[in-house]
DNA sequence: CCGAACTGTAATGACAGTAGTTGCAGTTAA
DNA sequence: TTAACTGCAACTACTGTCATTACAGTTCGG
């Protein structure tokens, strides 16, 4: 346990977009490794997660690499992120309290309840936004930069 | 980096509990760690913390101990939380992308609003409950279980 | 059928953060 | 003066992340 979760969904979130914008064909793993400034192994095993979490799909071989297995519309960035964050968010007791104690054989189940309402509400809000979201903000913003300055 | 955030929260949130629970008295770090199945200098390291956030005050020497600096029912989750937690939950990329990729050069500022967004989701739930919440259930709980079997 | 270009995966190392512990200085009350 | 506290630094053991190397398997083009 430590601050903060990976930054494995932040991964997978930018291949899906890269996956989405380029849509036409397949992206290599070195492909998005340079995006990320990362390493293609780095970003086949997230991918790897995203295949079994089944948002892509790869062909192996020459000329394979990575597609989209469904629209991005219906990709949300909390598919992403649960496709590779393993555990809960909010760490609960390291150990089990001891019974002797009022507070302390009751609070686990208490906290459980809290933790697990925080963070659904959490994951509410990813499943709010889609990768073809991000894809169409990233297209307005290329646009917007594109415009001759007057 | 890593998966979930520690467990401190959830330490600092049973400690605040059992203050708030045998309020007329303090109660020591020793005191605590007994509940927690922990010691008293990981207590004292979280009281800390809360201490500095101005949640808890300490007295020291022979006889001193620990206890609420305000009602119960004014110390939500996410004050405890916000005290004893450093950084964001949702961990951004580990490096600056490419700026050479159209999704690389704008996928940050993106990520960063739908992430801080999540967050503060999560942050409101836990601001909706107070330590008196957990008090008041911890007594419901053990009432009940008082109650005779009939 | 060979070789190049891919994916898939195991193993390893450097690093960072957590949880737990020891040790000790400072403070206060009996 | 001593016992019971807090405060804090230092240290260990452990775990997870990120990056890298190495290599096996798959597929296509010539």
């Amino acid at each position: 346990m430590a601050v903060g979760l990976s930054s494995r969904s932040a991964v997978a979130i930018h291949a899906l977009t890269m996956l989405a914008r380029w849509g036409e064909r397949t992206l290599t793993s070195a492909e998005i490794a340079d995006s990320l400034a990362s390493n293609p192994v780095l970003v086949r095993r997230i991918l790897g997660s995203l295949r079994d979490a089944g948002l892509v799909w790869a062909t192996e071989g020459r000329g394979g690499g990575w597609s989209l297995a469904r629209p991005a519309r219906e990709i949300t960035l909390y598919d992403a992120y649960r496709a590779v964050e393993a555990g809960p968010i909010l760490s609960r007791h390291p150990h089990e309290p001891s019974s002797q104690c009022e507070v302390g054989r009751n609070i686990q189940a208490l906290l459980e309840v809290e933790f697990q309402d925080a963070e659904r509400a959490m994951e509410e809000r990813l499943g709010r936004t889609t990768i073809a979201h991000l894809v169409q903000r990233t297209l307005d913003i290329e646009r917007e930069l594109a415009l001759p300055t007057r």
